[in-house]
RNA sequence: GGCAGGGUGGCUCAGUGGCUACGGCGGAGGACUGCAAAUCCUUUAUUCGCGAGUUCGAUUCUCGCCCCUGCCUCCA
């Protein structure tokens, strides 16, 4: 089965193909460089990670391209409000962004513009749009796009500019033609970051960057452009307007977005103020625990975070990493390709709920083919790459197990008595010193090959 | 109100026009063990929100209804 995506502009399933044979470029909306990221955008990351790596795994030389906002209203305001630069603020925050997506085990995309580096970029396309007449200049100096002049707007989220006129709670703006209409070029005030633009000093709308990036990196028209489902409207929607209308490209040709991360099955957002940032988390949960808790829904479902649904993650990775204990102990790592049910879980659509549900399965086979000591040696390859693919149970197990633990010494020796205390037949000696550790959060474990312990 | 997505075992989460509805967590029993832990085996939904229709046959398709969530304003 070759690759099918879920495309949002028709709803469907479609069969993917390329439009270079052998390549795919990806573009996927990064982060406001504002803040810490928080466990939304860790989907972000780890969705676009998976596609990326399902990608290249199946040959596609992949051109994956996200970018960091670091220039809007949010970044003035909490730069202000530091106290700070805004480059200070931005590169700080982008630095965070980075050890915060290396901790999760996500690859660097090939190229990640910043809004800031692109202004030429966008300032073209915006003198583009001026000329076709899709943009005018407001009363207030502000560029802004005339949404009534591109007849395909509202076409990705099923909209009816109509329809979404009647509806609107938005205080009219009777600088703009229509209610509908966006910012392209926003005229700065005195204290502002500003670059010259033919139409005075100012910064880009937030929309128009995500445009211009794109496009300079991946050409008029490209194959992916991916980011959470709340970017459908209103700003992929003004992306298409704006790269549509200035060039002649058909600009993605695949739209992917991934549903939310819910918090008692409401939206984690900012403005609800119901998040948690990825740092917090990982004062609790091992990074990996984060990722495989998402990879356990499919990625265009909404996932419910909760720290009893981490526990069930880990708990299901401890599973994993039991496996690769016992394969440790025995043979070498030899090469296998992937399973074929992995192949078409991932073929569909990025299924790695299926995907992991093969991994599991693989698992019990091995540990059965283990305990009746039957040849594994293939179920060991499959089960390696399948880990490796996905970016899970790729610590040291010791350090899994045992990571964190400081006295490792005592418990050693502990072992060691106990062991003595077993020979000699003391079990009483030898359960009190397992009940001691246990108490402690030390779980032992007796092997043909000698006590291990693990943190519970 | 418009549009989009969803309601599957105690929890979670896949999936399919028809053999025994995937996996994880949890529960029960068993094997192994001095006892445990880990692992393995068995078991845990006459049933996939409700009603109707299409069909030889629907959880899977269509229609209606109920409920949930999201977007319609910045938001991953």
């Amino acid at each position: 089965m070759s690759l099918q995506v879920y495309n949002t502009i028709s709803r469907n399933k479609e069969t993917f193909t390329p439009l270079v044979e052998g390549k795919v470029g990806m573009y996927v909306c990064g982060v406001t460089v504002y803040d810490y990221c928080h466990v939304g955008h860790a989907r972000v990351m780890i969705v676009f990670d998976i596609i990326n790596r399902w990608l290249k795994q199946i040959g596609y030389d992949v051109d994956y391209v996200r970018n960091f906002t670091d220039v809007d209203d949010k970044i003035i305001a909490r730069a202000a409000e530091r106290g700070i630069a805004i480059d200070q603020l931005t590169n700080e925050m982008i630095a965070a962004f980075y050890e915060d997506a290396d901790a999760l085990g996500c690859d660097r995309p090939t190229h990640e513009p910043r809004a800031t580096a692109h202004m030429d970029e966008m300032i073209a396309m915006i003198e583009a749009l001026v000329q076709r007449g899709c943009a005018y200049v407001s009363a207030s100096g502000d560029v802004l796009y005339a949404v009534r002049e591109f007849a395909a707007y509202g076409k990705l989220s099923g909209k009816n500019i109509d329809d979404l006129e009647s509806g609107s709670r938005v205080d009219v703006d009777n600088t703009k033609r229509d209610p509908l209409d966006f910012v392209l070029w926003k005229m700065a005030k005195p204290e502002e970051p500003a670059w010259d633009s033919p139409w005075g000093r100012g910064r880009p709308g937030w929309h128009i960057e995500c445009s211009a990036m794109s496009c300079s990196h991946l050409g008029s028209t490209f194959d992916i452009h991916g980011g959470g489902m709340d970017l459908k409207f209103p700003h992929h929607e003004n992306e298409i307007a704006q790269a549509c209308a200035a060039n002649d490209g058909n600009f993605a040709r695949y739209w992917l977005h991934n549903g939310f991360v819910n918090i008692n099955s409401e939206k984690m957002s900012k403005s609800l103020g119901n998040f948690f940032t990825i740092r917090e988390v990982l004062k609790t949960y091992h990074p990996e625990v984060l990722r495989m808790f998402m990879l356990g829904t499919h990625y265009r479902s909404p996932l419910d975070f909760s720290d009893r649904a981490l526990d069930e993650a880990k708990t299901a990775l401890d599973r994993i990493y039991e496996t690769r204990k016992r394969i440790a102990e025995t043979a070498a790592i030899v090469d296998a390709a992937l399973p074929a049910r992995f192949v078409d879980a991932m073929n569909d659509d990025f299924n790695t709920t299926e995907a992991l549900a093969v991994l599991f399965d693989l698992s019990r086979a091995l540990n059965k083919g283990l305990n009746e000591k039957s040849d594994v040696a293939e179920l060991i390859g499959q089960f390696t790459a399948i880990t490796k693919l996905l970016g899970i149970a790729r610590h040291d197990v010791n350090e899994w197990f045992q990571g964190g633990e400081s006295d490792t010494d005592r418990i050693d020796a502990l072992i060691a008595e106990r062991a003595e205390a077993k020979k000699a037949r003391d079990f009483a000696r030898a359960d009190a010193i397992r009940n001691e550790l246990a108490a402690e959060g030390i779980v032992l474990e007796d092997t043909a090959a000698g006590t291990t312990w693990k943190k519970a």
